[in-house]
DNA sequence: GAAACGTGGTA
DNA sequence: TTACCAAGTTT
């Protein structure tokens, strides 16, 4: 093991100044020095839609819900169905639940003000530690220690830690507590993060750029792209399912509310069966005459590979389903549907066009 | 501590 | 095609 000189966070931050990405809630380090700060609300909202999502997934989705609710009071007074299909396609569905929480919760708690303190901040719902100090530092500039996946893996590079993760957790927020800096936390945060998400890559770093090389104790190990270890992923079982596509004579759409918990939770979904390793026994939700379609939607999902055999049918006008409930043409939106079910819909068009 | 919880991009 | 990966939180 070599030696090097220990990392500080000011080679980070004047990185940071020539190289900080652009983004929509983001306000540039040169802003941030005249005084501009940022508008938490839009902190809060990038930051939980950030939550395991790409910043190249999120941007269009944070232009939209902004557009359609500009402040926490906006959203708070949202209709729980038009935050869920505004969501739809984002995927872990619980934030967008955990998001309206929070909204009413700052409105009804708060006064309509995100707290600044830590503490405040984690008793809301959706915000856990990462989430909690990133608003914290970004929107008030408060010296917390933030750690995501990109610290994680930074810490363990600079000083070649390879205790697995999630044993490693303490260790690499030990790191991170000790470089973080007391001026300009919030921009040394969002620096760290640029830095793993650029630069400090989980494969193929490019060492050669980085402005923390000469510290770096991976870099002279040459350990970097081994690094952060991890333990092993289980496999993922496949599950079988079936999902009920009925349109009626005039056009109407049969779809149900999913229940508020769970997979999918608070999403618009076609009726169907339960999703197990075992096929399950037909059961309609009306009878018609049904056709099974010759090929399965796939989809896979965090734990698990589901193939869904799609049965279509086209109703009369007086059908009364015993589950679900039928949506007019002009109101139903694809979008507004979690991927595996507009796999689904995507699937079907062709049927129900010649029955149509 | 471990499992549940989505999706799209990439190798 | 398959497997891994991304600015985590909740139970």
């Amino acid at each position: 093991m070599r030696e090097t000189a220990p990392a500080r966070a000011t080679e980070l931050l004047e990185w940071y100044d020539r190289h900080a990405r652009t983004m929509p809630w983001r306000v540039p380090p040169a802003a941030r020095a005249q005084g501009e700060a940022p508008d938490p609300y839009r902190i809060w909202l990038s930051e939980v839609m950030l939550q395991q999502t790409t910043v190249a997934a999120v941007t269009q989705y944070f232009e939209r819900f902004t557009a359609r609710w500009p402040t926490v009071a906006d959203l708070a007074a949202a209709d729980d169905g038009d935050v869920m299909g505004e969501w739809a396609g984002l995927g872990y569905y619980a934030r967008a639940r955990n998001l309206l929480k929070c909204a009413r919760a700052v409105v009804a708690d708060h006064g309509g003000i995100f707290p600044a303190d830590h503490a405040a901040l984690l008793k809301l719902p959706g915000i856990g530690p990462y989430t909690a100090g990133a608003i914290s530092a970004i929107a008030f500039d408060l010296p917390e220690v933030v750690v995501d996946g990109n610290v994680e893996r930074v810490m363990a590079r600079l000083h070649d830690i390879h205790t697995p993760l999630p044993a490693a957790k303490p260790e690499l927020t030990a790191a991170a507590a000790a470089l973080t800096p007391k001026a300009r936390p919030g921009d040394y945060a969002q620096a760290v993060m640029d830095l793993g998400a650029t630069i400090c890559t989980p494969r193929s770093p490019a060492c050669g750029i980085c402005p923390w090389r000469a510290p770096c104790l991976a870099r002279a190990n040459g350990t970097a792209a081994d690094l952060p270890r991890k333990i092993p992923k289980k496999a993922k079982p496949v599950r079988l399912g079936i999902a009920y596509v009925v349109q009626r004579a005039d056009g109407a759409i049969l779809l149900e509310r999913r229940e508020d918990r769970g997979l999918l939770g608070g999403m618009l979904g076609w009726p169907g069966s339960d999703w197990a390793e075992e096929a399950p026994a037909p059961a309609p939700p009306l009878d018609a005459d049904w056709h099974v379609l010759s090929e399965e939607a796939r989809h896979t999902f965090t734990h698990f590979h589901l193939r869904l055999a799609v049965h279509v049918a086209q109703v009369s006008t007086g059908a009364n389903p015993e589950r679900g409930a039928f949506m007019a043409l002009p109101e139903f939106q694809p979008a507004q549907l979690p991927t595996v079910m507009r796999k689904v819909y995507d699937l079907s068009r062709g049927v129900l066009r010649e029955m149509g």
